[in-house]
DNA sequence: CTTGCATACCTTGTAGCTCTAGGTATAAAT
DNA sequence: ATTTATACCTAGAGCTACAAGGTATGCAAG
């Protein structure tokens, strides 16, 4: 599924602080990880997802170091979350519910007024 | 609240898609319609609305005309949804529950990993 | 009649974002 | 020696939010 700009923009940060609050965890591994999570619905590119990585580190959210992987031995950048990420995800957290809510509200009432004009052509007078 | 800019421009579209999917109506009902829906927690500035309702109208998904107000005999610009803002809603609606759904996937385990934490300091072996 | 307020619309500019399209480097397998 | 999978990075085009400004009208109070 090709995501609008604006949902990938607004979802890209709390899947990635959710991801890596599970445990450490590196840019490659985190691409594949989406894909599960959404059942192969989110196919992210790494181009998009190290630009944001930089800019949480920089924000303070997430922190880093180079390890050696005891699996294959190649180099990778591991990424924590720090104490203002944990704090930061539980904020978008709430903002999500908010929208979530707003959103369900609406459509539920749309789906509401179709099933009127689908099994009432007129209105009561 | 004050929502994320990222989240702001994820959730604009498909409420005011929404909204005016319900019944034709204008910018400044839909700022109020808006507060009213997310129980006070969204507050958007006209400023920002009417930029978005013009790209709206633009991509062709909204279609308006001014008309006097039969209650207040002030002019507004009525918005309406056309065809193609109703399959774009649908659209933006799965591709929340998408969103929606690897969100609360990854919320749930973190979740679930807090639990097991508090009630079992020590993995077993 | 004029002052204030709520209604109702619009635009400009800055700052910040995504994502494409490139790039480098290494380990393992053929 | 070549390919494949892994693993990281950046530049730049194009787009957007939002604050801060602006115009105009109906109505009520004084």
């Amino acid at each position: 599924m090709n995501l609008s700009k604006d949902l990938m923009a607004a979802s890209s940060t709390p899947l990635v602080l959710g991801i890596i609050a599970e445990g450490e965890t590196y840019g490659y591994e985190i691409v594949k990880r989406v894909e599960q999570l959404s059942g192969g619905a989110l196919n992210w590119t790494d181009g998009m997802l190290y630009p944001l990585l930089h800019r949480l580190e920089q924000q303070g959210v997430l922190e880093s170091r180079w390890r050696v992987a005891s699996d294959t031995g190649r180099k990778r950048k591991y990424y924590g979350i720090t104490e203002l990420g944990r704090k930061t995800l539980h904020e978008q957290q709430q903002q999500w519910q908010v929208i979530n809510d707003a959103l369900n509200r609406i459509w539920h009432e749309m789906t509401v007024n179709l099933q009127r004009s689908d099994t009432n052509g007129c209105q009561p007078a």
